[in-house]
DNA sequence: TGCAAAATAGCACGACCGTTCTTTTTCAGA
DNA sequence: TCTGAAAAAGAACGGTCGTGCTATTTTGCA
């Protein structure tokens, strides 16, 4: 009992120590995975960054595969807590879907210049099968799905047509993202994130948007549903 | 006089032949490159592969820049001749748009398999200078000129809104092909076809194409031309 | 057929990789 | 302050990498 409570005392000090280091070698991981790819990340590299020797930046891990695997984790959180969860806080409906589009671009921009772990990490692991490449699908399906649940809202709120097709609106918003980060990080061209925003009216439009507006503010008409 | 001609003469025949080995070389360096990337292309799994030795490999490039060079000029090549050379045997205008997108898609598809170096090569050296990235991007700009040509035609025949902006709705294509691409690859979405055919409709509809037959109910290779 | 030259092979090098094992340092709790 | 465990460092390993250098084989023409 005594001897139980120390043990455990003490090994959830060090753990949060421990667990401290680590989360600072991680978020180094995270800035030289998002530059140089997941395939590139090497602990070597990563333990000059971190100012720390191989075996110290190893030992945190076990394997290069479990580094990469937190590298992901890590990455989906921020990018939860950076475009999914602010929007939370937008009324349902088109608001949200132009907030949540607003903050993807917004997203996809800055990392411009850093890189997208889930465009750069689709591209390295798309044939390579192992836990890497299922942490990664998961987490950009899971976003997907978020993205898809907020098409249906904005449906359901009678702000997109009833009829319309919310699998295939993701599709070609997803297909938006891609080009900016594909044209503007790979072939430097300035005008992308134009091309972006008005491709998302294009299809706001296409998909009968009650209120096609350039910006997000103001309130919406009706905050109740008329459809189901 | 007599000397420079042997010296040519030998030369052009050893030229024939050395070539023909490294043709084989980058016919099987493409394979590897589209599955493991431009990066993960090493000279001795190639070496391995072509049944040669790493230095026979070697010699023909001089280095794995140049060698990689030699995969990307390759891919280039087949792709123009694959995609781009059969519509220019099609009408101007529509049609020849209709078949650009269909060669792109077609391609695309068969590629999600193999993979598709504009797209792989992109994220690996979105921020890697050099002649590797040169290439490639130079390559990706030529393609994307040819479909912004080809959008351009359409709208001078009269089959797009006069007013259209060719920039953007070459965008929004790219940006479908890139969907396809990471969806039907990655995230092994059988949908993805359907969904970039949608999309493409969607567009032309957008950019007032005078002829929208949706392309997915009829299966039948009815082209409006044959011959122009 | 002989011969230069091209094509290919063999070999070794330094560098970096992930990983393991051993030793040293750090540090919280009694 | 002492102590034992956790954290970090150090050193070494087998492996692969790209790349030179040197032989050997193959090739095409006089």
């Amino acid at each position: 009992m005594t001897a139980t409570r120390k043990i455990e005392a003490s090994e959830s000090k060090a753990l949060q120590k421990g667990q401290q280091t680590k989360a600072a070698i991680v978020d180094a991981a995270l800035g030289l995975a998002t530059q140089i790819g997941l395939e590139g990340l090497s602990i070597g590299a990563l333990a000059e960054v971190a100012r720390m020797s191989k075996s110290g930046v190893f030992a945190h891990f076990g394997s290069r595969e479990e580094l990469q695997i937190s590298v992901v984790r890590e990455y989906h959180v921020r990018f939860e807590a950076e475009v999914f969860l602010p929007i939370l806080q937008v009324e349902r409906g088109l608001p949200r879907l132009r907030q949540l589009f607003a903050n993807w671009t917004k997203r996809t921009s800055a990392e411009i210049d850093s890189g997208c772990l889930y465009i750069s990490g689709a591209a390295e692991f798309d044939d390579r099968p192992g836990p890497v490449r299922d942490a990664l699908a998961s987490s950009v399906k899971t976003w997907l799905a978020a993205v898809h649940r907020t098409v249906v809202q904005a449906r359901e709120e009678g702000h997109l047509a009833a009829d319309m097709d919310a699998e295939q609106m993701v599709f070609e918003l997803h297909g938006l993202i891609l080009a900016l980060q594909y044209e503007a990080r790979f072939l430097r061209s300035s005008k992308s994130l134009t091309r972006t925003l008005k491709g998302f009216e294009n299809i706001l439009q296409r998909y009968g948007a009650s209120d096609v507006r350039p910006l997000i503010k103001t309130s919406a008409k009706r905050t109740t549903s008329t459809k189901k």
